[in-house]
DNA sequence: GAAAACCGGGTAATCGATTACCCAAGCTTC
DNA sequence: GAAGCTTGGGTAATCGATTACCCGGTTTTC
């Protein structure tokens, strides 16, 4: 390991400084010293050593990136559309999990801003407990935040309009017949969470429609089978139920569909970010799309023109979503009265 | 951005090997010294610089992973552990997908290779196609193949014993009372692939039960949708079916279904990995459970003890998987519970 | 024909942290 | 009291690639 830039001069009998001009091509050899480093270079198999290029240059070519966590395949499908976006660009991601933990995140800022990366892209996962770290890397390196934010402002944002997604949801369930909805998403730690309940709340008030008390508890599947649990020993059930996202709206409807209650024929059910097995569950799911790919185009295109502790204000650029109706909600022709889901066993409130 | 140990010993009015020897206490200081040093470093806010750590130790304090997709669950699972494993080891992990194209792959390694990464584990995406660009790196570098291995030899690997646990799914079926099996899996382009079909033709002999051709595809929920919708079109069912992972399983079974097919009553089906949503879907998936910590923390270890380009014949270290049986394959006695307090058919998580 | 411009090659500085090596001061030891 | 040891601080080399700067030779220009 480790032929290095000398040994290649040494081979082709020329100087260091011919050798890399032969290499890069960034000033003019002689034709015959090009071919003599060439075939140096070939024979020795060398490459050149990245972290001397890096401080020599001082800049690494390389992005660091960081999300809650990659079991969830909407991160998962970020981290892919920002690599696709970056590919041809030269530089490459580091991926890192925060493993939904702002001290793990926090960790992991300081080992990207000590390996110097050129420019940071994190979905922070803490809307509070974020803040210190992020806005700390953001005064020493280009920062842009993606799908969610921290609190307060200080950092460029690039995202989907929660608040626009969920109107969607509400105003199309309510054109389906219903009359009373009610929210399942996540606790209030996240900017996302918390904007797609405000977002309900505005929208079903704005509809004239009843709003049942929120559930509030993860982002994942299991959350998703208990509240559709909860929901069926709490009395009865609403018309529509808009969900935080689809793990939450997949295992909401199969825990109701499991207690005998029918989807979309009792209750309808609206998931958000359409990635993932929307498409594949049973039925398939009726979601908020998020447009993820030009989420992630504009997170690197902002990426490249933010200035590391920059004093302008901080942007934040929403992108629409867009609902895609598949099978868990009602057609919107659909004139029935709203027939009460049926309630399995427990008598309750 | 950009304060350096000459910064700091400037301010502490000392000089730089004071600052660093204080910084990092290789070697003793005067308490005061120490003391001025550790406030112009807190006062200035320096970080020291990796790049340049690096360059002057020879080693970068990390270790490239490759996968073949972030997508799939099992792959996003072993990264967590291998990252769990890492945590305080202070190494940290530079995580790559090759998006299952060798090419994708050899660039990846290419560039893992320049940023001098110490380690590597990889798991190759195609069993031949990766074979020369897996061998070069390990010439260069410490290199440990996990789950997937390349044709041939020449680099040490860690995994799960396929064929005992296909095996362990065969005889499971057999157990239950089936007469016929089928193998659903990918195409063999990867050593798991080629494994688990041939431990299912090897069990299925060994058990004298009819063994179908086997229907081969991807690794995806999507596939197992497809294979599922052609058995219901070919002709009578098989007895059980044996998947070669979860997301086929869980695609199958709900194709059966769909189609009307009572899954076990009908046709057992099992899968292999026990990751993601194995336990969550409906009803809760029968199948191979990979030892995926212990594959991690071997991987680890073993990594340790590679040296890179070592003429010593590669190790080869499987690790038995173990059954999970739950609700969709048949009880092996009949009216035996499977899973003693759940009821076959209904839900639970 | 002389000055200027150009061309292509080499030497050494640079990036930042670490540390081999040297040196001065204060001890110990006989 | 002199030789030797210990202690702790400073200077400069080192890692590898790039490039500012210099230099000798050739070509161009007036």
């Amino acid at each position: 390991m480790g032929v290095t830039i000398h040994d290649v001069a040494r081979a082709a009998g020329v100087s260091v400084a011919s050798a890399s001009r032969a290499l890069s091509g960034r000033r003019k050899v002689t034709p015959e010293i090009a071919e003599r480093v060439a075939r140096a270079a070939a024979e020795l198999g060398y490459q050149p050593n990245a972290v001397a290029k890096a401080l020599r240059d001082q800049t690494t070519g390389t992005i660091g990136m960081i999300v809650p966590g990659i079991g969830n395949p909407f991160f998962t499908t970020i981290v892919e559309a920002v690599e696709r976006e970056l590919q041809n660009s030269g530089t490459d991601l580091l991926l890192c999990s925060s493993q939904y933990s702002p001290e793990v995140e926090a960790r992991r800022l300081e080992t990207l801003l000590a390996r110097r990366v050129d420019g940071l892209i994190i979905s922070p996962c803490d809307i509070e407990a974020s803040v210190p770290a992020v806005l700390d890397a953001a005064r020493r390196v280009p920062l842009v935040q993606l799908d969610r934010y921290i609190g307060g402002g200080g950092a460029d944002w690039v995202g989907v309009d929660d608040e626009a997604g969920v109107s969607l949801a509400v105003d199309h369930v309510v054109a389906g017949g219903a009359r009373s909805v009610i929210f399942v998403g996540s606790r209030l730690v996240s900017s996302s969470a918390r904007l797609r309940l405000g977002g309900f709340e505005r929208a079903a008030a704005r509809a004239g429609v009843e709003a049942r008390a929120p559930l509030l508890g993860e982002f994942t599947l299991e959350w998703g089978i208990e509240a559709g649990r909860g929901l069926l020993d709490s009395g009865p059930l609403p018309d529509a139920v808009v969900c935080g996202n689809d793990e939450i709206a997949v295992g909401l409807v199969r825990a109701l569909r499991i207690g005998g209650t029918r989807v979309p024929e009792h209750v309808s059910v609206v998931g958000f970010d359409d990635v993932g097995h929307a498409t594949m569950c049973d039925p398939p799911l009726t979601t908020v799309r998020q447009p993820v790919e030009e989420m992630a185009a504009e997170a690197v295109r902002l990426l490249g023109q933010v200035r590391a502790g920059d004093p302008r204000p901080a942007q934040r650029i929403a992108i629409a979503p867009s609902l895609v109706v598949r099978q868990t909600s009602r057609a919107v022709a659909a004139g029935t009265p709203v027939e009460p889901g049926r309630k399995p066993g427990k008598e309750s409130v």
